[in-house]
DNA sequence: ATTTAGAGACCAACCAGTCTGTCTCTTTTA
DNA sequence: TAAAAGAGACAGACTGGTTGGTCTCTAAAT
């Protein structure tokens, strides 16, 4: 792995625990065993760094959450195969992200300090909930749903959810804790079923 | 108002916009017009103002979010106006909190870096659910409830359902987002009525 | 021989926290 | 009653350490 890779993967790591902010350079050189010059020769800034390790933290994230999806037809068999991955791919895999989700990391901390980095990570989260609000919608044609079932209610519920998981689970660090909490989301998922 | 309060309100501010670890002893004595000097006369450390606009903090939300549940009979009653209170009197409230939900802040920044801090505020976020939970096991006895409703489950879509509208308000800002996401919540429990 | 990668000394700005000094108000003393 | 002594509130210079970023130098690769 070069340099440049290593860098980025530490700094992965490093924002999911301590957040953009508070993981200093000195902090990603020790963990890449890198120096100064070689940070500069790869990277005009820090964050321009940031930029590219979402980039590869959003990569991880559809290879995790969306391995699978394709083998499936119905649309709603799909969101509940997304929601065990974002369980136990994604939250639960403490390599890439020990420290949980880096997208609910930086966009809560960077909001209000970075609007130009956190804008990018808010268009994360937009096409994740189209994503849902589309396979919905897809379900409800295809017949899965209920009668009566708005997607657009449901979306908020099940995007909310994941977030809020997310969080829960950054907080407790419990896996029963967010076993139960994805649990209650395809439970109430399957629950509209027709 | 005390220097003391003064200063405790302008950090209550600044951490709920910048987090705690970048919000900088310059930035709260500027804001309350307060020297070094000022500050550690009344403070012992940064950690200890921590803790006390935590408590602070928490005084807010009990007052936001509890009015007026006294005066409601109905556990589900009580929870609905919870999730108003929570939207309307608490999170779109921006004289206290400009930067978001506080406590989700906290929680998501301090979480791998000062573990003893974090876990005061996840004690808050246990009692949230808690209280949840509480209602709507009174709900069922109450016959509030439809049969077969499980009341685990429920608390864990309305907690995480709020913890993720609060992160998704924050990172948009869209108060039509916010009332999307908690009336979606509203029709889940109204939709789980006898 | 020339470009590239990497090492690390160095810089100004900033950090939390300390320290000394001043100013005001209250309490004690004569 | 008036002067002296003390206590608490506050100001801001200062400290040691850290921050992101620059610069010069060396070593390797082409």
């Amino acid at each position: 792995m070069s340099l440049k890779n290593k860098m980025i993967h530490e700094s992965l790591k490093l924002f999911s625990l301590k957040g953009f902010e508070s993981t200093s350079l000195h902090d990603i050189l020790s963990a890449s065993k890198a120096s100064k010059g070689g940070f500069y020769n790869h990277f005009a800034s820090k964050e321009d760094l940031f930029h590219e390790v979402l980039q590869e933290a959003g990569k991880i994230w559809r290879k995790r959450n969306l391995t699978g999806l394709d083998d499936i037809k119905e649309p709603i068999q799909k969101i509940k195969k997304l929601l065990k991955n974002f369980r136990d791919q994604y939250l639960l895999d403490s390599n890439n992200f020990p420290g949980g989700c880096i997208f609910i990391t930086f966009a809560v901390e960077l909001g209000d300090q970075r609007p130009h980095l956190s804008e990018e990570v808010h268009k994360g989260f937009i096409g994740l909930k189209n994503m849902i609000k589309r396979l919905l919608d897809q379900g409800k044609e295809f017949g899965e749903l209920r009668n009566g079932v708005d997607p657009d209610s449901v979306t908020e519920i099940l995007f909310n959810g994941m977030l809020g998981a997310s969080v829960s689970y950054n907080a407790n660090k419990s896996v029963e804790g967010l076993e139960k909490s994805i649990n209650a989301l395809i439970g109430y998922l399957e629950n509209l079923k027709a």
